[in-house]
DNA sequence: ACCTGAACACCGTTCAAGT
DNA sequence: ACCTGAACACCGTTCAAGT
């Protein structure tokens, strides 16, 4: 049907599928934020009036859930192959490039709970067969998934706060706000940016492995710890 | 102006003024959740039209930036009285606790730059005054506050999808969860639910303070290691 | 089977009008 | 100086009507 080299944007040929809105709406929150995807404008993406896509979705919900599934399936997903610490490692940073191709997705998979995003449950159940199949008692394995994820997940909400991609673009918002501050009330944010942010060896990017390392290291000490010292609920 | 008995809620006397509507708007929060926060329902909390609102706030925003900053200044600043370590943890432990109080808190905080938040601004700079006078290094400073940082707004994202306040509460939500969950699929979740979150001796307010001191026994060496190898920027 | 127009109950915000 | 009604441009969602 109508496969012309005239077709232009606004006359989609493809029908419309859940599928295809799903695509559509991860294009528009990542082009105009998680706040401008609305029915009606997905709606306009799609060459079509909101109501149509009540069709393919049961309501708004929906939507949110898939497009969070989408980009958690992005993940990796840590595997008994590799040591627990790789393992570990490669799905942090995985999925701190996954939040920063789509900064309203961390929010999205970590609020929901009430039907949980299926990706994050293939996720968390991947991260405890890891950490158990490599020595981890029960009680480690819920230490050692709880700080990873609280830091990942940190770490993706301040990093929508900071949307920049270049060590420039740092640079570039370091100058702004330190333009802005009121310099004598907080000497030491002040101190911080030009004596150490704008500085040229420093590279924002890094901070994430940094910390990761950081509690990686400790956990690594965690896992030889017994039962009872890990906190594992026996007195 | 009738201080009479008969008073009810629906009849407020005191005029209104930005911090009536502040402390009305937190109420709402807390009691509703921030989405149900409008400016309508918000009138009608304090018996009066939306529109009565902008007399003494010039949008919803500035409400929104005004109670993450009552908020804010809830939390302990940390002091260069005590020692770093003592400082931040009491900090932490402050702020996991309001934004326990109020959930919606901590998404306010850390979205909020382009005017900030100023009690952000006056923990991060007390946070890294105190880590500087107790011999951190500028970066290691960074790095302290980048994971700690992290570490806490993790937690209370976390901690908005969990809400329960006792023990009972969190073993009702494994056993509902458990219920729904497709047991054969996830495994490993069912093992950490059934083998460990079921169990007598487990609290799961005890993981905050767990993964916070495995992080700052952690910094306690960064702090020895010199600017170069701490990864100042400094080649 | 899929799409749509009109409608409903909500939003934030402006502005002229009231006191 | 403060409050309000009406209005505007938006929301998500329902439902009867169209093809």
């Amino acid at each position: 049907m109508a496969r012309r080299a005239d077709r232009s944007a606004e006359q989609p040929r493809a029908p419309l599928s859940r599928d295809r809105i799903l695509r559509a709406a991860i294009d528009l929150a990542d082009r105009e934020g998680i706040e401008s995807l609305s029915m009606r404008k997905l709606g306009q993406e799609l060459g079509v009036e909101a109501m149509s896509l009540y069709n393919h979705v049961a309501n708004k919900d929906e939507i949110l859930l898939g497009i969070a599934d989408i980009v958690g399936s992005e993940i990796y997903l840590p595997s008994t192959r590799s040591g627990w610490r790789t393992a570990m490692r490669r799905r942090a940073i995985s999925a701190r490039d996954a939040f920063s191709r789509h900064p309203w997705a961390s929010g999205l998979m970590e609020a929901r709970i009430d039907p949980p995003v299926p990706a994050t449950l293939r996720q968390h159940n991947a991260m405890i067969g890891s950490l158990r199949a490599k020595g981890f008692s029960i009680g480690a394995a819920a230490h050692a998934f709880s700080v990873l994820d609280c830091y990942i997940y940190g770490w993706a909400g301040q990093e929508v706060t900071l949307p920049f991609d270049t060590p420039d673009e740092v640079g570039g918002l370091a100058e702004a706000s330190l333009a802005q501050l009121p310099r004598d009330e907080y000497p030491h944010i002040v101190e911080m940016i030009t004596e150490h942010i704008l500085k040229p060896g420093y590279f924002y990017a890094a901070e994430f492995e940094f910390g990761l390392d950081l509690i990686l290291d400790a956990l690594e000490k965690l896992k030889e710890i017994p039962r009872a010292a890990a906190g594992d609920g026996g007195t």
